[in-house]
DNA sequence: CGAATACTATTGAGATCGCAAGGAACTCTA
DNA sequence: TAGAGTTCCTTGCGATCTCAATAGTATTCG
């Protein structure tokens, strides 16, 4: 082991990256998002999955599943969400352990105000420092990723 | 605007992938880690960057550059660590402002210790999903995003 | 020199998250 | 149909992080 210099394999050196590049992104966009829309990254991509469900609706599993968060988070989330009115509880009929999540007026309002900042954001931030074709590259290897 | 499916552009994609990515390989990895060695995932980051450091010390404003992280996180990272033994701090006899962290003897055996594991279990996450060549695109990929 | 500015580090307060535990509801099976 | 096992959701607790404020030290420059 040399006294300087990194000797990593690939794999280890990919994943240090990942946890920097998360953190610098996130840490930029976040506080952003948060001051001009009051919005977390979590809060944006809950809304951001609700609206594109079918009936704005989605159970809370369903959520957790794709926002890779614990059960627990998502209560905690949403338990944010509906103080504020952006989304709204709402129980299923054949399953009475179930609750869904349902994406409110208002909710899509403020997902739609805060979108286009945001995306634009996104984009700058990552054009900044990347080609296209080198986030197209990007998205799809993140992409194969474990989802949960 | 389709009523369902995503109708993202590539940016926010791989945006919204890498922060599923990181979720999901972060739970896997700092469970283990956690679990095996009592090493959150940035213990291990913070002892991997000061065994890599010249005589193994690092300034803390260093520390947080280097791992993304504000200084009163780094403050509290290190609490614990020293708390554990695993580091210690030095002081600066140029300048009375900075604080060195310095990996102890005992912080060089737990890293040690935890290195194998953790190095294994990244690679077989990533390589689980992806190629050799698609991990090194990948980590390049991801290097070229900010740092800070 | 001395005031203004910048840098380093810490602390308190607040936000977020996961784990473990627990209750309620569903499913399977004998 | 009764019990066992599973699933869904919530809550208490502890860990971790950021922001804002604060204090001490360095540096810059008129």
């Amino acid at each position: 082991m040399s006294v300087t210099g990194t000797s990593h394999t690939p794999a280890v050196d990919a994943y240090t990256r990942l946890l920097r590049a998360h953190a610098s992104t996130t840490r930029c966009l976040s506080s952003r998002l948060l001051a001009d829309h009051g919005l977390s990254i979590n809060d944006y991509e809950a809304l951001q999955l609700l609206s594109q469900a079918e009936g704005r609706v989605l159970k809370r599993v369903e959520l957790a599943r794709r926002l890779v968060l614990s059960p627990s988070g998502v209560t905690r989330l949403l338990d944010g969400l509906e103080a504020s009115g952006l989304v709204e509880r709402a129980s299923c009929p054949t399953d009475l352990r179930v609750t869904y999540a349902r994406l409110t007026d208002s909710g899509a309002c403020a997902l739609g105000r805060a979108a286009g900042d945001h995306e634009r954001a996104v984009a700058a931030l990552l054009e900044r420092h990347l080609s296209d074709d080198e986030i197209e590259t990007l998205g799809e290897l993140l992409g194969k990723l474990p989802d949960r």
